[in-house]
DNA sequence: CCATTCGCACAACAAGCGTTACGGATATGT
DNA sequence: ACATATCCGTAACGCTTGTTGTGCGAATGG
């Protein structure tokens, strides 16, 4: 049944979240173009008509994912350490949808480490995460809401902290619930004030 | 060439390290029997002739690495909390080895989350990590070297800083050499001090 | 109302995968 | 020295993968 004509990137986009799909019940090993086109009702025909190329399909898909998640609604953020605290639990899978969005994006760092282009580009945007993440601690630190030292070194330890509860919390969703993860992370913020 | 009889056990080690090199240079999603036999300069034939199947030989392959990293030396331990602190560092990529093995157990994340009962084993894994830390933290708080309060938690904290230290360190390494690596991890120890 | 374009199913393709079967070379036991 | 078991390269199998080509029905525009 083919559809209306013109709303050629809406049906991007509906393929783009049956790719989310498929990655974050099978992961990267298990995404496969018939896995999609099944997940959507369709063939790959489909998938085809609308993405050259395997390649261009989960770079979209990585992509608005990535989009969507820096333009989900964040908590009201306050300023100094609760801003901090703020970015640091928009990061955390406390709904479905950031444990959804947390296993893909865990899933792709084994396609993403076996490409040195890759690698070098999750690098990078970590990297802008921990800045931005250090501005936050120094705006804290401004007022007096953190000792001060080198925000930059905070910042990492916070962001190595967030990273590797939401690896725990993938894994054991039943001994990471999402008031433990609060709780840890307030621990955490606690000692460093 | 055709080799002497008898150790066939060593032999199956060999393809273990074989297979250990190509999921370090190409993740899992670039593993293949074809790629193991190029890797050992053999074929696709010795393979199977000591694994009957591929999820043989990776299983054999990832309990060996499990088995090697569990008995390899360990740095001198002390008591309390410099206990805690060796077997943090234990576990950070701070050589070309632990490097290697790291990016291989980061990369089986992608799999071991797209199999529930795989996730559940990875799950239980760092569940018994956090208790022997645990454990290490209690005597630390005993000697009075880390304030009171609940062993778990305060494990469960360090466990999730490491863990995310070691993704940091493996995407940027330039930004994460041994020393800053160490230095993050006794900061971290400080303040919880 | 007709011509054209669009949307997509269907089927087939070559390449690469894990697996199997076979056979020859080499070491081993008697 | 001969018989046997082991080792492993070679080649093929069936299957799945991404990709391509064809064709038909439905929407569109004049």
């Amino acid at each position: 049944m083919p559809r209306t004509k013109g709303d050629h990137e809406a049906r991007r986009r509906e393929v783009s979240e049956a790719v989310w799909r498929v990655l974050a019940a099978h992961g990267f090993g298990g995404l496969t173009l018939r896995a999609v086109a099944a997940e959507l009702g369709a063939t790959t025909g489909l998938l085809t008509h609308y993405f050259p190329a395997k390649r261009d399909l989960v770079a979209y898909a990585l992509d608005l994912l990535a989009e969507r998640t820096a333009a989900r609604p964040r908590r009201a953020a306050g300023e100094g350490l609760s801003a901090v605290r703020a970015a640091l639990l928009d990061i955390l899978p406390l709904t479905a949808e950031a444990v959804a969005s947390n296993r893909i994006w865990v899933s792709s760092w084994d396609t993403a480490l076996a490409d040195p282009a890759l690698s070098d580009d999750y690098g990078r945007k970590y990297a802008r995460s921990r800045e931005k993440l250090s501005d936050l601690v120094a705006a804290a630190q401004r007022l007096g809401e953190l000792p001060p030292g080198d925000p930059g070194r905070v910042a990492a330890g916070a962001q190595s902290f967030v990273l590797g509860l939401v690896v725990q919390a993938l894994f054991s969703p039943a001994a990471f619930p999402p008031e433990r993860q609060v709780e840890l992370l307030d621990d955490y913020l606690a000692v460093l004030g």
